[in-house]
DNA sequence: GCAGAACATGAGTAATCCTCATATTTGCAA
DNA sequence: TTGCAAATATGAGGATTACTCATGTTCTGC
């Protein structure tokens, strides 16, 4: 964590390239980092052995990605292009609510499956990735508190699987998580909204089943 | 993003401080941490900064705290700690359906109310921390990817408010990149029965308003 | 074939985390 | 009180890494 002047700014891309040349030696660039991302995690990822397994110069490097996030941008935004076309194809045609139900149901396998089997993706999107560490107390801390919850779910529903009362405790509450993440990142009157139509959500999950 | 030597295994308290000095120390450095958390985020903050601040030298700031990891650990401890009991507290006493709308709703409030109001646990757990133009990336495809569902319920459902629906779509597809999130990071067999229950859950949010 | 633009290079700069040899302070037994 | 070991304090320096820039090479249009 050195040598980074805490520039917190979006870096402008430094310059297309728009030879041949320079075309595939930009392709080698990010097929390097996304084998060091698979390997090691983006943040593990260094970019001196980006440009040694492209075979360019650190120059080159910087020649094309202002920045390291450049390069982690530039593979995320690609994944972001490719899922954005799935989804509008799969949700295009749908008409009633049977329609609704199928397309959706397949887009999140098609989702579920990309996060399986992408470890890029998973390492960009996967949050708090620098921190393994901390991604795992976070979990630890979500399940103990969906514990207290459990309790009273089993008393309100005696007859109901163990099991599946957990997994539900635990994904609303992990779902609250996000929805307060979200919630702080956008605008305070959206952010409201966000929460409260969690709170109702959730309530009916845990109260209905 | 220097000098880190890629050690992702979990760093073991160095020394607990047994005098009152070094006590008092501790705390200074967990306070000057917080302040420079607050101001600037975990990722921005400089440990020869804290150590400044808190009126120590850098050595005595690393004979308390193996890695600066440590310190951000050490604060996220204490909140979690605080808002377990807070939880523990709420839902002990819940006996109906009732209780547990009650309890849950006010529990809400107070989580959000936290994460409104304490910029370090803001920082700690707002996920891909270390990047916020890649978080507000990913907000604009989500964002973008629930237009696409949002087109669909204004179809399905032709009477339902605009903002609502918007509200509802948006806040059902972060959760489902939460929910696959989640999968992802526990064993194969839960991580699929919680996708199962986001889908579950999702349509009937989706379908029945 | 030539001028200029695009591209390529890698040693060097700067910033940061963390170590370690050394010095000081504290607690306590004699 | 005194002496000594353990605990604590220090900050210059080691090590690593993101990124720059002066210089050299290749390509492209005319």
């Amino acid at each position: 964590m050195e040598g980074k002047p805490a520039n917190e700014q979006i870096a402008s891309p430094r310059r297309a390239p728009s030879q041949q040349r320079s075309r595939e030696r930009v392709e080698r660039m990010l097929a390097a980092a996304s084998a060091l991302i698979t390997e090691q995690g983006s943040d593990a990822m260094r970019m001196g052995e980006v440009a040694e397994r492209a075979g360019v110069s650190i120059g080159s490097l910087y020649q094309f990605f202002p920045d390291k996030r450049a390069i982690i941008w530039a593979l995320a935004e690609r994944y972001t292009a490719e899922s954005q076309a799935c989804i509008s194809a799969a949700l295009k045609d749908v008409g009633d609510a049977e329609g609704l139900r199928r397309a959706f149901s397949e887009l999140v396998d098609i989702y579920y499956g990309l996060f399986l089997a992408e470890p890029v993706m998973r390492d960009i999107w996967s949050g708090t990735q620098a921190d393994q560490a901390l991604r795992q107390l976070e979990l630890a801390d979500s399940r103990a508190n969906a514990e207290f919850l459990v309790a009273v779910l089993r008393r309100l529903r005696p007859g109901a699987d163990p099991v599946s009362l957990e997994t539900t405790a635990f994904l609303v509450w992990q779902m609250g998580e996000a929805a307060m993440r979200l919630a702080i990142s956008v605008e305070r009157q959206e952010g409201d909204r966000l929460v409260a139509a969690y709170k109702r959500m959730a309530l009916r999950e845990l109260l209905d089943g």
